[in-house]
DNA sequence: TTAGGGTTAG
């Protein structure tokens, strides 16, 4: 809407002409009739408002003998009934409505208004216009600000960042007083939307307009600050608050705490936990939920059962979220006995399980080949009135394919499907990862291609799955070509692209190219790990270069990387071909001691020099130390 | 007015 329109609307007729007499007399008329009666008779008798039009609708709402709730009614029914006469409540109609809703103190009914205004494309105008407005109208500075923060607040609801910053910058150079708890609201808004660089950007706005800071907008910027992954600047801005007065609370340490959670910093969360102990801020169920998570992704299960005793004994009241962490943990790790208690404990602590929970269950039972349970799991929360979700589908089908029933899963996918979800790249890459099982590589190739197709970009997953297709074809042209067009199409390599292709190049005998890629992938922020070094380790043992393999074995000790049964097998292996017996027989009992299990393959290989006649069975059960000390 | 949970790739 131009100024020049909103001229129009204002440029009220002096009473001395005819017509707005008339006008006034039929706004007094609907204005007594509304306060009498309500309005009934509009409704039995519409044409009593035959003669309406925007100029009296404004008399009617201005009117000072109706009351504020009356207007509403009324222009609440001129809304919801656009065709009993020619036009809907104009901007000026809600203006004014505005103005007499702030008499009555009503700021929620304001707020609606004000949502229309700023929603209904024949309403919207420019900031400056809107506020021109009410200026106009001579209005108290009281009412300007509040008009000024509600309109802020509905431009943030509905995301319109920009008009919301026009308003904050018109409330700063006017001087007028801006509630932190709007501002917050923006900060939630932008977050939300994953604009972070603008919320922070706006954050030391508000600083700078001398916006009250309190411990609640510094906490929402510590979580979004912590959410990009930058959880030093997180930390940095929770002492820089300190410094100027304003303490830490429940909610920041948690923050901060799921920040250095999140990214496997044991340092930063004993940290986190020392300073609440010092501040004694007591842990709540979000901590604990916390904690569990913590100690289960870091395989300590005692732990994660000790914390959730704690929590318990301590009177914290479990809830659904703290359940599924510890559920989720033991699934992962295999318990299903104990992920069955817990399930029946939170029934009876009358905790509904929901789907989350469901989804942590149904997963476990796939991931101990148990597809069946997960199918009796599946109609039981059907029974308690859940959908079935896109997570689940994709679980489901991933159960069935880890098991290699790949038709069940594409009859899973097919049911998602007519169920109204869209396969996306959770599901194609798990199809096409079930077909890599079974080694049917160019369907699974087919079914990424199909996604493409389909409209839907490849991510990250998808590009790994595909150069590891390639890989094991031994067409690392290929791979080396998807690498470079993932990048080119603005797709970020992560640490498992890269070791898949530094995996495909050492099973390939190009070790100077694998070794490149683990520079590469050093110098692009990313830390080579076991599966890095196990692929590396191969390849060297592969052509024979044991000392080179012991050095990359070494290093990833020095490193603090512990070796799995994979890197172990790989080495002993190749000592054991190479004919050195003492370092085969030196890792192996480390691996022993580090509570590895050795597969068939290994043991055949160290008997083969020990006692050919022994079984791999009778190896394991003859005291290999005493054969060795012998 | 601020914080926490389930699925996929080596």
């Amino acid at each position: 809407m131009t100024t020049q329109t909103l001229v129009q609307y204002f440029a009220k007729t002096p009473v001395r002409n005819p017509t707005s007499i008339s006008y006034k007399d039929i706004s007094t008329q609907i204005a007594k009739t509304l306060f009498n009666s309500g309005i009934e008779p509009f409704k039995t008798t519409p044409s009593l408002l035959s003669n309406l039009n925007s100029h009296i609708t404004h008399l009617v709402l201005s009117d000072t003998n109706l009351p504020p709730h009356a207007c509403l009614h009324f222009f609440n029914f001129l809304r919801q009934n656009p065709s009993l006469y020619s036009h809907r409540p104009d901007l000026q109609a809600h203006v004014t409505l505005i103005c007499r809703l702030y008499e009555a103190q009503k700021f929620a009914e304001m707020k609606k208004v004000f949502n229309y205004i700023v929603t209904d494309a024949n309403l919207r105008c420019s900031i400056v216009n809107l506020i021109s407005l009410i200026e106009s109208g001579n209005q108290q500075p009281k009412f300007v600000e509040k008009f000024c923060d509600l309109l802020f607040r509905v431009y943030a609801d509905n995301r319109l960042f920009e008009d919301a910053l026009g308003v904050f910058d018109y409330m700063e150079r006017s001087g007028l007083k801006i509630d932190e708890r709007s501002c917050i609201a923006f900060l939630l808004a932008l977050k939300r939307c994953d604009h972070i660089e603008m919320c922070f950007k706006f954050f030391r706005k508000m600083v700078d307009a001398n916006v009250e800071i309190t411990v609640y907008s510094i906490s929402i910027m510590i979580d979004g600050l912590c959410k990009r992954g930058d959880v030093e600047m997180a930390r940095d801005l929770m002492d820089e608050m300190v410094v100027k007065g304003i303490k830490p609370n429940l909610y920041t340490y948690n923050t901060l705490l799921n920040g250095f959670v999140k990214r496997k910093d044991a340092v930063g969360v004993n940290e986190m936990l020392s300073l609440m102990q010092r501040d004694q801020v007591a842990y709540n169920v979000v901590t604990y939920t916390l904690l569990t998570d913590w100690y289960g992704n870091s395989g300590k299960m005692v732990e994660v059962e000790k914390m959730f005793d704690e929590m318990h004994e301590r009177g914290v009241e479990a809830d659904v979220h703290v359940y599924t962490t510890v559920i989720s943990w033991n699934c992962k790790s295999g318990n299903m006995r104990r992920a069955f208690t817990l399930f029946d404990d939170l029934t009876e602590r009358g905790i509904v399980p929901n789907s989350h929970i469901y989804g942590a269950m149904i997963d476990g039972v796939c991931k101990v080949g148990q597809v069946e349970a997960a199918e009796m799991l599946l109609k039981d929360m059907q029974r308690q009135g859940l959908d079935v979700n896109e997570v689940i589908f994709n679980t489901l089908m991933n159960g069935y394919c880890k098991k290699g029933m790949i038709d069940e899963a594409l009859k899973v996918m097919a049911i998602m499907e007519k169920k109204g979800f869209e396969a996306g790249p959770f599901a194609y890459n798990t199809i096409a990862s079930g077909l890599c099982k079974v080694k049917r590589y160019n369907e699974a190739k087919k079914w990424l291609f199909t996604m493409m197709e389909r409209g839907l970009a490849l991510n990250t997953v998808n590009f790994s799955t595909l150069i590891g297709i390639c890989c094991k074809e031994g067409n690392l042209e290929e791979a080396k070509w998807l690498f470079e067009d993932m990048k080119m199409k603005g797709v970020k390599p992560n640490s498992f692209t890269y070791n898949t292709l530094i995996h495909g190049y050492s099973k390939k005998g190009n070790i100077k190219q694998a070794y490149r890629l683990k520079c590469k992938m050093e110098e692009m922020g990313m830390t080579p790990d076991v599966y890095t070094y196990t692929s590396l380790i191969h390849g060297e043992r592969v052509f024979g270069k044991l000392d080179e393999a012991m050095i990359l074995f070494n290093e990833m000790i020095e490193k603090g990387f512990i070796p799995n049964a994979v890197t172990y097998t790989t080495l002993i292996t190749g000592l054991s071909k190479e004919g050195r017996s003492d370092e085969a027989f030196r890792l192996y009992d480390e691996m022993i001691a580090s509570g590895l299990t050795p597969d068939d393959k290994l043991c055949s290989s160290l008997v083969a020099f020990i006692q050919p006649s022994l079984s791999c069975e009778g190896f394991l059960k003859s005291e290999r130390i005493n054969l060795i000390n012998s």
